[in-house]
DNA sequence: GAATTTGCCTAAAAACTTTAGGCAAATGCA
DNA sequence: TGCATTTGCCTAAAGTTTTTAGGCAAATTC
């Protein structure tokens, strides 16, 4: 009997790719196990349970969302550093979509502390050091802006732009000009 | 043998109770069929499949909420009016958690333009009347505001905000000032 | 009151999840 | 090198969900 050589990070790998594929709520246990052409008891050496092999590829994905980040605003800032922000999470939806929707999955608060969306929070942070804001409208400001890419990316991917008539690309560069302005004349209460 | 009384309506409002209740991607044929005291099979006379189930109850919450927006506006505009329709969604998405999960459901093309959401966006457009813009940037500032809606509906419930200092209800409120003072001054491209 | 329709039933197959226990390959140690 | 232990994948089996097919009795129609 030749052992393939399963690994809870092999299979994580391979759950955020079927994922893409097939979409993530089509992962499954099953599924990954005819990928490796394994038995499926057999992959419950490596994971607790079919909700430890999503919670896996969730942190997987915000994980590497964050690389990416942390990567495209190196050497940015202002209107430059947010474009930069904004386009990572629109292509890496666009390129991982399984992933990205993997990365929505709501987390018990200890492991969402535990994960990548503490980076997140903070690199968003970070580009508002190149707008004039003081410390509480920073906060709204951030979490304006998680809504926004995270809004826009979940409708536009959803379809939900679909059927009207400004290509969805200069949507996306006007609302980036438009949050530019916005932060730039941050209003008062 | 007494009959229960099964209708697709009655199924469907009965789906919607419990996705309230245990989330929605807990809805299953079977859960209902136990709160109904029958037998699964039962109900496929009334529903065509698992899918068709969580379809329907889709519908059924982008229906309520456009009611609901459509009742809020009434009698309303500008910035008022942007408030009052931002409220419809995240009220309802805290009284109706599973309804709103459900409204995200992927709808494929010819039944989303069968449905409610073509209401939202008229009535999204709507509020913009009160503000001064032409019409490609009309386009542009429907699918800005339905991205910070949802956007910020989702990440709120998701407890993506839980963890940090100013409450939420003060950051919806400057979120709604900015959104406001964005319209009144959309910047030029 | 008989005929038809309708509503819920039993039965059964297929897929996924999860646990328990077994055997053989890999690894560690004298 | 040889033996003991650990590890990895297996078989077996039970429980859940989805879906289809066919049956019987209650409700409706005439």
């Amino acid at each position: 009997m030749v052992r393939v050589g399963l690994t809870t990070d092999r299979l994580v790998r391979a759950g955020a790719e079927l994922a893409d594929e097939v979409g993530f709520d089509q992962v499954t246990v099953s599924a990954l196990a005819r990928r490796f052409d394994v038995k499926v008891a057999s992959l419950y050496s490596h994971l607790k349970s079919s909700q430890d092999l999503k919670t896996r590829i969730a942190l997987l994905a915000l994980d590497e969302l964050a690389d990416r980040a942390a990567d495209a605003l190196a050497g940015r800032a202002g209107k430059d550093a947010l474009t930069a922000l904004a386009n990572v999470y629109r292509d890496y939806a666009r390129e991982h979509p399984g992933r990205y929707a993997a990365a929505q999955l709501r987390l018990d608060p200890e492991t969402a502390l535990a994960s990548a969306g503490v980076r997140h929070a903070q690199m968003t942070r970070a580009i508002l050091r190149g707008y004039d804001l003081t410390e509480p409208d920073q906060t709204h400001a951030v979490r304006l802006l998680g809504s926004v890419f995270h809004g826009y990316v979940t409708l536009e991917m959803g379809g939900g732009f679909s059927h009207s008539a400004p290509d969805t690309q200069e949507t996306w560069s006007r609302t980036l000009d438009a949050l530019d302005a916005l932060l730039r004349h941050w209003p008062a209460p």
